[in-house]
DNA sequence: TTGTACGCGTTATCAA
DNA sequence: TTGATAACGCGTACAA
């Protein structure tokens, strides 16, 4: 509740200069065995705890990355712990701002912008391309959009190919004799097109009726429930539905489930992600898997083959999602 | 990609001194109307953002506010929604640090200490009281623990009345005509003893066997999972179980839907917190409502009145859970 | 092996 | 109403 103890103070307290002090935490050659033993021992009694301002500022860039996301999302959670571990692996810290519904990504972006992080990594962008690109050129570091977005010249780009995800769920579906197969679209997200499309494909090389219900907001568990009570409502159940993510297809499963629908009994389910509760042996849902533990890691690579030469061009790394068959299909019993 | 814009710059593009930006930029008195339109017009223009590193390090304090906190649990995202919406009020930003399992609280809190932030909020600490206060004294500014604790001379603390919650389910569940109710306890979590001795005294109350299973890890939905399995292993289930948590509770749901058993029909299920997804129609779950958004008001609250005051001592607020009747409990049928 | 001097972007205190 | 100057904590030349 006072003052933060400085580089100074330890100085002071050991009775030597403060760039030596500064010499000794950074572990540059120079320092004696005894003036290092000692420095430490002070800094650890003293509570010293690096500035990462004056850092920054005398670096003009910082070791840290920047994570712009939103906690809602179960998968972005994921995401960000796999950040965490790759960031540390190679000497950076993470510096986390949310996207919630007082405080939109817009101004979630504006915020991380301040610290001067050397990259920044945005989860789930809703921003459109041109907006991103304008970022780029703001910030110090190279920007990297996580989980949607094309290739272009200004930002890297991770993300798993959506519409292959998606194609897998509802080919499976085909597979085990599904025909009435309806998908739950989140037309506001980022990756909404991508995965619908998957949809739109391997229906139309079916030959089969497209059935889409269109959900709006953030897509977490309500829009599932909410595109349930509008099937349940809208006389015959199809025989399948495919979700656009985890979130929503939990939804489903538990509104259909109060409303006495078995799953897969009377419907099949699917979703995408492979979140934490898919896995889950009484959630247990067929679902398309993008390992968030690569995509962290191939975030926090792209951001920093960058920060270490600048002169690359960012890149575009697209993730084949892999089927995950679990107890939430079955062939259809009408 | 390049150079950040600075004060400097705008000055250089308008033709004044750096200082007369800064107090354009801060709304002090003095600029003229003329040149304050000019020098904003040029910010936006240049896309400048201020650097809170250099604010932090020329005032010794900055206008953020730290947050340490755990995605994974439900209840802390809708906390750090709730502190962003209270903390934009009174013109403070929030930066956050995450709690992951490659990222330990203690590491967590040392990173936010490199911000030097007006005040530190920790989430759902797990750090003993000894170390908070240890921490208080490195900081600059209050800390303010939210979720457990007790009251002190170092830190604020900001948290429900867990006895009293989990008190309010059993004597719920008693009163509707259970007997035979298991409580499931997270001992590894901060709050964990609280909420167990709120069982414990009501079960004693009414002369009725206390029945325990321990838990450990991090209390997500596996916890109650692995909870359910052992009453499924362990012969007669009970009429009722008790969760420390909603997301527990879910885990216990949801395994023992998949065992065809069914809620309440056959057993009883309550949580704590009144998460998102305990009202979701589908899981309609009784619990102990802990708000959420007053816990992260309370917390800026707490917070900021030491910011302003700093001779101001550390207070204790507690909030009393209220409990939520939903579809999960029912008279015992046994 | 250690100390000196400067600058990063910003705010604060003066004087003009 | 505006402009010069110092200082915040730290890193990095360079000199001793």
């Amino acid at each position: 509740m006072d003052r933060a103890t400085t580089m100074a103070d330890i100085a002071a307290d050991v009775g030597v200069s403060r760039q030596l002090v500064s010499m000794v935490l950074r572990d540059l050659p120079g320092p004696s065995a005894d003036t290092h033993e000692r420095v430490m021992e002070a800094a650890k009694r003293l509570g010293y705890t690096p500035h990462f301002g004056a850092r920054a500022l005398r670096q003009s860039t910082s070791t840290q990355i920047g994570v712009v996301f939103a906690p809602t999302h179960e998968t972005e959670q994921d995401i960000v712990e796999s950040i965490y571990a790759t960031a540390a692996d190679q000497g950076y810290g993470v510096v986390l701002t949310a996207t919630t519904s007082s405080h939109p990504s817009s101004i979630a972006i504006e915020d991380a912008l301040g610290y001067r992080c050397a990259a920044l990594i945005i989860i789930g962008a809703d921003l459109p391309p041109s907006q991103l690109s304008a970022l780029s050129k703001r910030t110090p570091g190279p920007v990297v959009n996580v989980g949607a977005g094309r290739k272009n010249r200004s930002y890297d780009v991770v993300r798993s190919a959506g519409d292959n995800g998606i194609a897998l769920c509802v080919q499976h579906l085909i597979d085990v004799g599904h025909r009435k197969i309806v998908y739950v679209d989140a037309e506001s997200m980022p990756w909404g097109r991508a995965r619908l499309s998957g949809y739109e494909r391997v229906m139309t090389a079916n030959r089969l009726r497209k059935r889409v219900i269109r959900v709006s907001g953030d897509y977490t568990e309500e829009s599932g429930s909410t595109a349930a009570r509008e099937l349940l409502a809208g006389g015959a159940l199809p025989t399948a539905i495919v979700a656009g993510n985890d979130q929503a297809a939990l939804g489903l499963m538990l509104t259909f489930a109060r409303a006495g629908i078995r799953i897969p009994d009377d419907v099949s389910v699917t979703g995408y992600d492979d979140s934490r509760f898919a896995a889950l042996s009484s959630v247990d849902l067929t679902t398309a898997r993008q390992d968030p533990v690569e995509m962290g890691r191939l975030a926090v690579q792209s951001a920093l083959r960058r920060v270490l030469d600048p002169g690359q061009s960012p890149i575009e790394t697209v993730i084949e999602p892999t089927l995950v068959v679990r107890g939430s299909t079955s062939p259809p019993s009408r």
